[in-house]
RNA sequence: GGGCCUCUAGCUCAAUGGCAGAGCAGCGGACUUUUAAUCCGCGGGUUGUGGGUUCGACCCCCACGGGGCCCA
């Protein structure tokens, strides 16, 4: 930009702001002017406007109802009418509570109500001060004696009765929770979820740890992992992809039933089910074992539904999905076996596997062994069709190397997936707890690492050194909080996440 | 990764290749009972960015960037 008329190379930044943000600049030094203050440390609040609501509304009060009870309030500015010499706002507080304040030349004077009418704005935090009445309506409302600004918003309020852009919605998460009430109520959700989660463990006996974000080797999952670096020791590190590791360290120093709810990381992909961090909860039970697991896992979700008020739910192909019902158990070979029409089992050679694989256009991986082209077709013609909750049991030894033999089925081991409405929710397993085979197959893993495929869990000897102390028999599972919270809410990933990533703007 | 759609005022959206508009919000005024109040008047734009075609581009073409949906 060039000013003829002067050597002034940078204009004053008010002169390329949008014209209501000016204007709200200008109304904040007219505060701090007039000395009332426009971000003051404190202001009068004797009630939340949830408090004034619960004590009136059960009251059913007449329209025109003096109470005589005199509070001061704070809100957001959501909505303002003003007919002259008397006003309405409409405020807000942090869970869509919304109290109405009416301000008039009789009660308030008129300099305090031309100040009102010229300094406040939709999107300004105020006090107001005076009785609770109700309006000729019947609308319950606070009759102003005074006001103060609680905090002046320099940007405006987008209008709320049009849904913001997807966009908007999540880099301007906050101003989508002012507006939008379905984006409050999700924070809310995800909230009691998490509760309820740890309450169903807590009162189970479970004892609830942290262990490590940053770690020297990843395990527990196969997964590509977020790298970083610790100064201090000059040493390459990663974010952790599982908790499971430390977990089972944590279960061989004698805390029995352990569990922890953290964020795990995943340099992956990102679409409507997959984020970049999200939130895990994992579980381990000394002594017990896969049915341990399923009891735990139902008790987790149902508790879990109850505690948001939706046990039933509705599922992908509309069907109804009511959680307390009872949930099926199905063996993965029976499932896929009636998805190719023929039976299949460990035996089948891997020939006829492909062949069966090729003829529903299933793709696979040249090197893949018979049990991984099971897992393939079971995931590709299977998995999106279980709508009704479905503990998938019974895998091949060769896609879960972390669980132990099947005690009478061989090849296979003591693992399950719950599946509700065709996702993934939660795997569990009677954990391997054999050293030795433990090791064997994080050897095979690390090899694959060293192959180069970036998904292979790397050896970690300071976790096979802890097995080798000997680790109780246990049954362990994983819950992926955000997709319980999806399934609770029929919401997408990027809802259920307060602050998704994105890219920068 | 591929395909389709989208990006215009603070927000949500219009606009045959020919003056860039509406609702809400904002500013000034009227109104002491509103419920997205009403009425009168007024401002507000680098049409995502960069190129190209054209007498003339929000519109057509190319590239890039952001976002969404579907597919793999």
């Amino acid at each position: 930009m060039t000013d003829p008329h002067g050597p002034r190379t940078t204009p004053a930044p008010e002169d390329d702001l949008p014209e209501q943000m000016r204007v709200r600049r200008e109304k904040r030094e007219r505060l701090l002017g007039s000395g009332r203050a426009a971000y003051p440390a404190a202001v009068p609040r004797t009630h939340t406007l949830a408090e004034v609501r619960a004590t009136y509304d059960p009251q059913g009060l007449e329209p025109d109802t003096r109470t005589g009870d005199v509070v001061s309030v704070v809100g957001r500015v959501i909505h303002t009418r003003n007919t002259g010499k008397l006003c309405f706002v409409r405020l807000r507080e942090g869970d869509g509570t919304e109290l109405q304040a009416m301000l008039s030349l009789a009660d308030l004077g008129e300099e305090a109500l031309d100040e009102y009418k010229h300094l406040v704005d939709i999107g300004d935090y105020i006090s107001v001060t005076g009785e609770v009445i109700t309006s000729r309506r019947g609308e319950l409302s606070v009759q102003a004696t005074a006001w103060e600004m609680a905090a002046k918003a320099l940007r405006p309020l987008p209008t709320e009765h049009k849904p913001l852009s997807p966009e908007a919605r999540v880099r301007q998460r906050y101003l989508d929770m002012i507006v939008n009430p379905e984006s409050r109520r999700m924070v809310r959700t995800k909230a009691a979820v998490l509760k309820s989660l740890r309450r169903t463990l807590d009162e189970r006996g479970y004892v609830e740890v942290e262990t490590p974000i940053l770690q020297l080797t990843n395990g527990g999952a196969a997964a590509r992992p977020f790298r970083t670096h610790l100064n201090a020791f000059d040493q390459p590190m990663l974010l952790r992809i599982a908790l499971e590791l430390d977990l089972k360290k944590a279960m061989i120093g004698g805390v029995d039933k352990v569990y922890e709810i953290g964020r795990t990381f995943r340099n992956e992909g990102l679409d409507s089910t997959h984020a970049a961090e999200f939130s895990m909860l994992e579980a381990y039970e000394a002594f017990g074992d896969l049915e341990t697991m399923k009891e735990l896992v139902r008790a987790l979700v149902v508790d879990a539904a109850r505690a948001v008020g939706r046990t039933v739910v509705t599922g992908r192909n509309g069907e109804e999905i009511d959680l307390e019902q009872p949930w099926r158990s199905a063996s993965l070979l029976d499932l896929v076996s009636e998805a190719v029409g023929t039976p299949v089992s460990m035996e089948t050679p891997l020939d006829e596997l492909v062949k069966l694989a090729d003829a529903r256009e299933v793709e696979l991986q040249p090197q893949w062994n018979a049990g991984e082209v099971l897992l393939e077709l079971y995931e590709q013609l299977v998995e999106d069709t279980l709508v009704q909750p479905t503990f998938v049991e019974d895998y091949p030894e060769a896609v879960r190397p972390l669980a132990k033999p099947h005690r009478s089925k061989a090849g296979l081991v003591e693992a399950f997936d719950l599946i509700i409405n065709g996702v993934e929710l939660a795997p569990a397993y009677t954990e391997l707890n054999d050293p030795v085979i433990q090791r064997d197959r994080l050897v095979e893993q690390s090899l694959l690492a060293a192959k180069g495929d970036p998904e292979a869990m790397e050896l970690d000897e300071a976790f096979l050194r802890a097995m080798e102390h000997g680790m109780p028999p246990a049954g362990g599972m994983g819950l992926g909080v955000d997709r319980l919270v999806m399934l609770l809410t029929g919401a997408g990933i990027r809802e259920t996440i307060l602050f998704p990533l994105l890219r920068p703007e």
